[in-house]
DNA sequence: TTGAAAGCGCTAACAT
DNA sequence: ATGTTAGCGCTTTCAA
């Protein structure tokens, strides 16, 4: 391997020099500049980003924890955040928990012993003051998590608002007897729509149905099971928020060989306006969650924050939008 | 930050024995070793991740190349990989070149710069001595690109073979005009797919249709776009073999919506086996492409590769399933 | 504009 | 079983 001393020694000037021309300094005379790369070029010179890792005490890598990557809004988000943090000259290593702490805890020892800059959390099972006390003194902003603010940055859309409004449309619409489905209904983002499902039905003085509420449904095969579970025994259910498109399709999918018709005997509501929304007979009235946005506003006040240009905790909230199209 | 050497003043042993303990080496007394242990919590130590790579000129990262996350193939592919990658102790840094050449070159020069340990290569727009040029000295192991493996390692499913059944199993129904969706139709696996195609028909003295084969259709929505464009004109189309489900499942809809019956004027066919399959009306047949074993049997491969387990270039083909649904 | 020199935190060969 | 020591490749302060 061919190293910065080699170079230096090759073209006659010292390692210093070599590292200027190296990280594009000025104050390096154009005749030395091009003499140096020249040798750099005749001897196939790369610098080992290790050993300049090691000394700026930097990795220029972001880790992401999300659930699982196959998922209709973690897969739009991987690839928003990941093209966004390209950009900027960051790499971006994603770790699926599947849903197990000690994975998540995993990734914030990680991070202690700095084998990447920053963790962008867009899915969590610990509780706020645990990640901050595992995450002390190092950059962590959680993303479309409900937490406080207060010990590191948050950028989120307002799930339980997003869920009211479209909870009382369906109400609005004489709607009686609504279902909710949910990944992973201890999550405070499934806390916070849950409760902007609870407060829409209180408001206009209705009552929900606790059995109703279903946990562990979140992909198309879940969103199947569930319908042909509930689509036979539980007629009265005439609507239900689901916690994502995919799951919506799967409950459509179920309904139509169940021979009920959506929206006039069912409605239902997915999550995240994924394309698979536009694919589905009928098309999935859904929740648009700004993943794009989003995305990029967090990372490039995060990477503000890694080159020490911010510094106090902030929390953003975006307004979801409501996208009604055939399934209610 | 406190170092190796802190405990080690501290414990009053040497920075070795340190070293050794928290390596787990053997040869270290379990007196030593709990005293060492105790200041280590007492102090807070953890390891300096960076030194340590540096020092081992290793990072324990594999990257993975894919065109962008947001596909039906693409994110299962990362899903498994990823997962495998972790159960090893390694991370895996998502780079998507967005069918952008020098992104792609990007890549491999970050590996020249030992940013990480290895590349998978899951999707590339260059020439295979191009890439071998690139990657010297380097580990990198394609994943379902049509490579020679005279250069790298290469796990693929035969593409080729398999596409030649699905068109077959099409032909041999009678149906006599096919089309063919690409996504991008240069790339080396496309083409083993176009060949297939191609061969199913020669094999049964019929000719193929050139103005039918589609390029850059890749998601749901140019499924959507495409069937909007074709279900009007060319009704003379009584088979489509497209390039993943999800394009499947843009066509499919576009389809019910030009009033065109499938399977009895239309047989689709996607790629991919994904869930989306089973909630289209009706539902898509495809092809399985065993994601799941690819993707942990090259991980272990390449894992033993990067131990140095392994010399020898190797070429593992797998046979992809069709299944029958009832979009065919 | 350039060079000398120290040192980042850790590992491992060698010596004891 | 433990310590001594050299050094990984680079950046950066300081001096010239």
């Amino acid at each position: 391997m061919v190293t910065i001393y080699d170079i230096a020694r090759i073209s006659g000037v010292s390692k210093s020099t070599v590292s200027r021309v190296v990280s594009n300094h000025p104050h390096v005379s154009t005749e030395t500049r091009n003499k140096v790369l020249k040798v750099m070029q005749e001897y196939n010179y790369v610098p080992n980003s290790l050993a300049r890792q090691f000394r700026q005490k930097h990795t220029k890598c972001i880790a992401i924890i999300i659930p699982n990557i196959d998922h209709p809004y973690f897969c739009q988000l991987v690839r928003y955040i990941s093209a966004a943090c390209h950009k900027k000259g960051f790499k971006t290593v994603v770790h699926q928990t599947f849903l197990n702490k000690n994975t998540e805890k995993g990734v914030y020892t990680q991070l202690q012993t700095n084998e990447f800059d920053a963790i962008i959390l867009a899915s969590s099972l610990l509780p706020e003051v645990e990640i901050a006390s595992c995450t002390k003194n190092k950059l962590i902003v959680a993303c479309n998590e409900v937490f406080s603010g207060e010990y590191f940055d948050v950028f989120c859309v307002d799930e339980e608002e997003t869920t009211m409004k479209a909870t009382t449309f369906l109400l609005n619409k004489g709607l009686s007897t609504l279902a909710f489905c949910a990944d992973n209904i201890t999550s405070p983002l499934q806390q916070a729509r849950l409760k902007g499902f609870i407060l829409a039905h209180n408001k206009k003085g209705l009552n929900y149905t606790k059995k109703f509420i279903f946990n562990k449904v979140s992909n198309i095969e879940d969103g199947i099971t569930l319908g042909d579970k509930i689509f036979k025994v539980h007629t009265e259910i005439d609507g239900i928020i689901s916690g994502s498109d995919f799951v919506a399709a799967g409950l459509i999918s179920s309904a139509v060989r169940n021979n009920i018709e959506i929206p006039k005997q069912l409605s239902i509501i997915g999550f995240d306006n994924h394309p698979i929304s536009l694919i589905t007979n009928p098309q999935i009235s859904t929740i648009s969650n700004k993943i794009q946005e989003i995305s990029i506003d967090l990372v490039n006040h995060l990477i503000n924050k890694i080159d020490g240009r911010e510094r106090a905790p902030i929390k953003k909230v975006y307004s979801g939008e409501f996208i009604n199209r055939s399934s209610s």
